[in-house]
DNA sequence: TGATATTTCAAACGAACGTTTGAATCATAC
DNA sequence: GTATGATTCAAACGTTCGTTTGAAATATCA
């Protein structure tokens, strides 16, 4: 018995866990059933219902495992940056950088489901249902708090009211980059070979927020809100 | 008798496609079953069968009652514009109100309920659906066309691939802002007041996404694609 | 090895789903 | 008024949903 394939402690736990990511994302919450999502991971009906409770425990799950890390990357990214500079404020494109950089790369982490769960979260944040929403907003009010002051040190001219609606802005491009890529196809001209550069689409996201956020104000003259370079 | 209420002739269509159109943002195209919605339209169970067939055919039906018009709209807005520019191309910012002005509006229109449309709008094109994909894409695609014609023109100077994603990155943008303006809540200082001054709403996300089109290339110098203003 | 948790399994639960049915009701035209 | 078609209605259809159950299998440790 020496040959025996072990069985990790979990090994169900996280099977099951990695097939929900893939079918939340193809078929939604309320359309990837108990069923499928079993037979997908290889697990008896009744496993979710052991190991994790309930089905809307299972969704809660499913983000836990992967935004707490991703959060908390952001944040050791944001702290080192902030620890560098020494006192000084941030550039607006380092700290772009720091919130997105983690995101968009797990899009190159197929083996792991990194692309499942980024794709998943995207689409996640239009989601009507309300116990999702809350649970969402609250894995995120830490680390929207932190990187909200971060930019507002960095942009001092720019009113907190406008600062809002930018990070509004450059979430909902950042979101709608991460849920729609080779799903929704709506403008032609997709070349195939840009799906996996993440690298590229990583520049041309950054330099796209980063023109967004410095805009000239709605009512102010030509120049960008950044006084001075 | 001659005070009896008339019952215009598909007064039962219209009251279920209203209350689809609000069911279906509030919980989802799965979520929102038959019965509540029947129910919430003060018809009986049977009806959307009898006047759409099925519930599918009923997801069809709702965004085409609103989606031709409003994609008719914003190709006549484009017209108009290029023919009053006589050959000459059209600004950015003008192929940019052209499009979004005809959707950012309908957030005001509460009464009619192109409220509850353009955010139902907002959610689906991250739908993961694809029968849904499809059928929202063939609504866009002539339209799509026609404006990433006029962009080329009013920027020569973009390669048609840099186009692609900009236009992907302005898109995203908007439907995110159409879908969770009251929905979600990930970044605190939302001022109350702002909910339905889509005036002022329209004025921010335009400077947001102009800036962001005419943003420098990723491996250019520090200039705006645009050469010259 | 034997006792004790832990995990898996097939089967079944009641509830809710989208849809169908056939009679009842309504509107319209002769 | 009566015949004809359109629409509404209560009831039921078969299916699938998330969950529960109690026994069987497996792992853990004295």
């Amino acid at each position: 018995m020496t040959l025996r394939a072990v069985k990790p402690q979990h090994e169900t736990r996280r099977r099951i866990l990695d097939a929900a990511e893939e079918l939340f994302m193809q078929h939604g919450f309320e359309g990837a059933s108990m069923r499928l999502l079993t037979t997908k991971a290889g697990v008896n009906l009744a496993a979710v219902n052991y190991h994790f409770g309930s089905k809307d425990a299972l969704i809660e799950a499913v983000f836990q495992r992967r935004l707490d890390p991703m959060n908390a990357a952001r944040l050791a990214e944001l702290d080192r940056l902030e620890k560098e500079a020494r006192g000084k404020p941030l550039s607006p494109e380092a700290i772009i950088r720091a919130f997105i950089g983690e995101s968009l790369s797990m899009i190159e982490d197929s083996r792991n489901g990194g692309r499942n769960f980024v794709r998943l979260l995207g689409r996640t944040y239009t989601e009507p249902s309300k116990p999702i929403r809350t649970l969402i907003g609250g894995m995120y009010a830490g680390t929207m708090e932190r990187f909200k002051a971060a930019f507002a040190r960095a942009l001092p001219e720019l009113p907190s009211g406008e600062l809002f609606w930018r990070m509004h802005f450059m979430f909902g491009t950042l979101s709608y980059t991460l849920a729609a890529t080779d799903t929704v196809q709506l403008i032609a001209g997709f070349k195939p070979e840009d799906r996996h550069d993440s690298r590229a689409l990583q520049e041309r996201l950054v330099q796209f927020l980063i023109a967004g956020l410095l805009a000239p104000m709605p009512g102010s003259s030509s120049n960008t809100v950044r006084k001075a370079a």
